[in-house]
RNA sequence: GGGCGUGUAGCUCAGCUGGUUAGAGCGCACGGUUCACAUCCGUGAGGUCAGGGGUUCAAGUCCCUUCACGCCCACCA
């Protein structure tokens, strides 16, 4: 309160004050939880780490305004907030970007080797991980930059070994050759979850299958190369057609291997040729086929998916080389029967969109069904809710018939896997190398994990698990954790399962989901489409507040953001609309004897005038609304609830009304308006800082103000004392009477400028006329108003605005004739009538009074009395001018 | 083959547990240099809430169904 007044800039120059004011927060440490009394609750958030090289895009700008609105939130109503911020090494990509550099360089990860390519990936990582940090820090996120971790630092990589550690020792980690996803330009092994199956054009290759006998039986395939690996011919068992060939022998086209005919249920009878070529080493199906009839299992293709010798004379070749010569071989065998076009689904790989090919390899795998059982658990009774709900649904489907996650990949930048295999095949599981022995040799797993292992742990390992350090005790279980619902199953699952499995707790106990940022169309942002926008070029422009603004107040949790950058635009012009109304509060501080000593707060309710008390009792209601939002995660319609109530009641009412008391007023009156002025503009602006922090903040600068900043100014609570519906409903009336009297000036066309007078027929509201008629002069230019005598006679040649049992004529003799006056109120009275019926209707319907809630009633009685007075006003009016 | 979402003014979207005359912003039309703001102010036009049926005193809101668009999951060669 002490504090020198600032004189405001014209504009909020928001590329200076971002940075200087984010700077300002930072430094202070005000991002820390420790701001907090230490007794305080604590409010946690684990930030989903973006890549560490990425570059920030939309989906970061939203996970950044929602999580940290609700940072800010949690901060100033007195929780130890703490907003964990980190970075993913994100292995496959961050390992494609830097090959790609070596590659422009003329070499490549092979030819530099491991040590080299880890150093330079490394580099790579200092040289650009730092810069989608600062794209965070100028979006204004209040995380706690000293908690900053990354999944590949001393203490995670400590955290995923102690893990797999264990759960091998569970026995829920376990080796194998299995027959896996194999991106075979990655040439690494890849999870479920990282295939994208798209239906696309394709072909159906028909051929007959040629028998030992010399007969032959017709089936078909999409990849005639996978022929080469066939170990035998299904067909279903009750298929008059084929069965008695059911225990014969076929030969594979070209290279002649004897392999059965064997009978599975598996085989649809209706599809194609209704018999299957079986080849388990390439196929899901056909694998376990091939387990449930001993079959055989021959494994046809290289890493990079070329074939290999068990291909005989297509080795060497690529997949769909051998496809094309394979086929051509075929037809001049005579074998072949047609080629037909068909859609079907093709497994690409989500990065990169290659085909991905099923491929026996060597994995590890983790044994998911016992910690998926404790994660489905803890959503079924209720210790994890996730909103919106309807993703419960789908967490349970994918957890329900969840499938062993294969957690090996093929890749260099990564987690190394902690096991080490002895010269005489020994294995050896274990965080530190095992013992040297003279004449052994310990031999390296050379895989890394996958990288959603190490996410899965993200909000433990972050707070320093598997030590049990103060952190840990004091902020886990976190509470939030915010995300977008197209990494459910990918992050989210896996870090439920994990937390029940390692800490015996719930990581959080709540999952908020957003949606997809899209275009103003709804499409996917994509570089080919060059339908992308940069968060970047947005804040640049329109500052961090109004973009973030935008993505809060368009969003409701789980449904895709169309972003319409009007929108942005908008909200710009909200920021000034806010930094006007702070000048305009603190320019009627200056010069006063008052000024520097205006006592902070709100006057006592009693003191206020009428204007006060009703926008007292708004803010009053906004406040409370507002919690109620919050607790249900609705931020964008508590965000729109803040922008009516600054923009279209405080901005357009009240301070428009307040300029009576700050140049006519007396003494009295001056400061208590300024007191209101100011305490609802410093209530205001606390309640928008979670959503627009940076111009609340400097804003708040302007203001008398008690506390250091706003960032930690405590978040308003509502006050029933400052309640008042009455005030409300008076000043309604008088606002509607405002409204109908510019309208009658527009439709008229008066020239705003010119005074005009009024006769006010108050009915029952006589005081209120009298004590406001000034509100008159200021919002419609009625420079005299006059109160009507009861029983006296309208003026003629007037026009006139009714409102309940108050009419208010306006003799505009210049410009009102009759005959338009009369058309305007049948006009009126038509539509009032209208009402009236529609009124009198519910309420003579027997049913709705005796079943209808009794306070709903009573507002169709309290309509219906209003809309009647109105009625018989315009009736009695009519009457009198129009005859 | 399952599951889910969306469909509200020309455009982008709100509308919570059903309850006044369905809202906002942008855009549009008309009018405004009065001492916070033209990055502004005022007024206005514009919607059979995708279609149909049902429940209810009352439906944009709940149920069923149809259509359109989108998404997720799923082993049909």
């Amino acid at each position: 309160m002490e504090q020198q007044m600032k004189q405001m800039p014209k504009t909020f120059d928001f590329k200076e004050a971002e940075k200087r004011i984010y700077e300002w927060w930072e430094q202070n440490g005000w991002f820390k939880p420790e701001v907090a009394p230490e007794d305080a609750d604590s409010f946690v958030i684990s930030m989903p780490p973006p890549n560490v090289t990425g570059a920030l895009h939309l989906g970061h700008a939203l996970f950044v305004s929602l999580e940290d609105l609700m940072t800010r939130y949690e901060r100033m109503r007195g929780k130890a907030a703490l907003w964990v911020p980190g970075t993913d090494h994100a292995g496959i990509a961050t390992q494609l970007q830097v090959e790609k550099l070596l590659h422009d360089e003329g070499t490549s990860r092979e030819a530099v080797g491991y040590e080299e390519f880890i150093a330079r990936t490394w580099a790579w990582k200092d040289q650009y991980g730092g810069r989608i940090e600062n794209q965070l820090r100028r979006l204004g996120a209040s995380c706690d930059w000293d908690r900053e971790r990354f999944t590949l630092d001393d203490g995670l990589s400590g955290a995923v070994q102690t893990v797999f550690v264990t759960l091998y020792e569970q026995g829920l980690i376990y080796q194998g050759p299995r027959l896996v996803n194999w991106s075979p330009g990655l040439r690494t092994a890849i999870s479920d979850l990282e295939v994208e199956r798209e239906e696309e054009a394709g072909k159906l290759y028909y051929f007959n299958y040629p028998l030992e006998d010399g007969n032959s039986i017709p089936v078909s395939t999409t990849r005639p190369e996978t022929i080469l690996g066939d170990t035998a011919v299904a067909v279903h068992p009750e298929d008059d057609r084929y069965k008695h060939l059911i225990g014969k022998f076929a030969l594979v086209p070209v290279i002649n291997r004897r392999i059965p005919v064997i009978a599975d249920e598996y085989v649809d009878r209706e599809y194609g040729t209704g018999a299957l070529k079986i080849t388990p080493g390439h196929d899901f199906n056909d694998y376990e086929i091939g387990q449930r009839h001993n079959l055989s299992l021959i494994n046809i293709m290289n890493r990079d998916a070329t074939l290999n010798e068990n291909a005989g004379q297509y080795a060497g070749m690529d997949r769909f080389e051998a496809r094309e010569k394979l086929w051509t071989d075929m037809t001049a065998l005579g074998i072949t029967i047609k080629v037909q076009d068909i859609m079907h689904v093709v497994p690409r790989a989500e990065r990169g969109g290659e085909i991905i090919e099923p491929l026996i390899s060597t994995q590890w795998f983790l044994k998911i069904q016992p910690l998926a059982d404790k994660a489905i658990a803890a959503v079924r009774d209720g210790r994890i809710k996730i909103v919106p709900e309807r993703f419960e649904k789908v967490y349970f489907h994918w957890l329900e018939n969840i499938e062993d996650w294969c957690i090996s990949r093929q890749l260099w930048w990564g987690h190394r896997i902690p096991v080490w295999y002895g010269s005489d095949g020994e294995v050896y599981v274990g965080k530190n190398p095992p013992k040297e022995r003279p004449n052994y040799t310990w031999t390296p797993d050379t895989d890394v994990l996958d990288t959603w292992f190490s996410s899965g742990l993200w909000p433990f390992s972050t707070l320093g698990w598997p030590e049990q350090t103060s952190d840990l005790k004091r902020y886990y279980p976190t509470d939030v954790l915010e995300t977008g619902y197209d990494i459910l199953f990918f992050w989210v699952a896996r870090m439920i399962m994990m937390g029940l499995w390692f800490t015996d707790e719930v990581p959080f106990h709540t999952v908020y989901l957003h949606g997809l940022v899209r275009d103003k169309q709804g499409h996917k942002f994509s570089k080919v489409k060059g339908n992308v926008i940069d968060p970047l070029e947005l804040v640049d422009q329109y500052g961090a507040d109004p973009l973030r603004f935008t993505l809060i107040t368009g969003s409701t949790p789980g449904n895709d953001v169309n972003l319409d950058t009007t929108r942005v635009e908008r909200n710009w012009r909200f920021v000034n609309k806010i930094w006007q109304m702070t000048n305009f509060v603190t320019s009627n501080l200056e010069g006063d004897s008052t000024a520097g000593g205006l006592e902070l707060g709100l006057p006592p309710h009693d003191t206020l005038d009428l204007p006060a008390r009703w926008i007292v009792s708004r803010l009053t209601k906004l406040i409370d609304s507002l919690q109620r939002l919050f607790e249900s995660y609705q931020y964008g319609e508590a965000g729109r609830q803040i922008d009516d109530f600054l923009w279209g009641e405080f901005a357009d009412w009240y301070i428009e009304i307040s300029k009576h008391a700050l140049y006519q007023g007396d003494d009295d009156a001056k400061i208590n308006t300024r007191r209101v002025l100011v305490s609802v503009l410093d209530q205001s602006l606390r309640l928008l800082h979670p959503f627009m922090p940076f111009v609340t903040e400097d804003l708040w600068s302007f203001i008398p103000h008690e506390g250091e900043a706003l960032i930690l100014a405590p978040y308003p609570e509502a006050d029933a004392n400052y309640l008042d519906d009455e005030a409300e409903s008076d000043m309604l009336l008088l606002i509607d009477i405002v409204r109908g009297i510019r309208n009658v000036r527009d439709e008229y066309n008066v020239e705003p400028s010119r005074k005009i007078t009024a006769l006010v027929a108050p009915g029952s509201h006589k005081g209120l006329f009298k004590t406001h008629d000034y509100l008159f002069a200021r919002l419609c230019n009625v420079a005299e108003i006059s109160l009507l005598p009861a029983g006296s006679a309208a003026p003629p040649k007037a026009a006139s605005v009714t409102m309940g049992d108050v009419t208010v004529y306006l003799p505009l003799t210049d410009f009102v004739d009759s005959q338009a006056e009369c058309e305007r109120l049948n006009r009126e009275k038509d539509k009032l009538q209208e009402q009236i019926d529609r009124t009198e209707g519910m309420l003579s319907n027997e049913q709705f009074v005796s079943r209808a809630r009794p306070d709903v009633v009573e507002r169709e009685r309290e309509r219906l009395a209003t809309l009647q007075a109105s009625a018989d006003q315009i009736t009695a009016r009519l009457a009198n001018l129009c005859g």
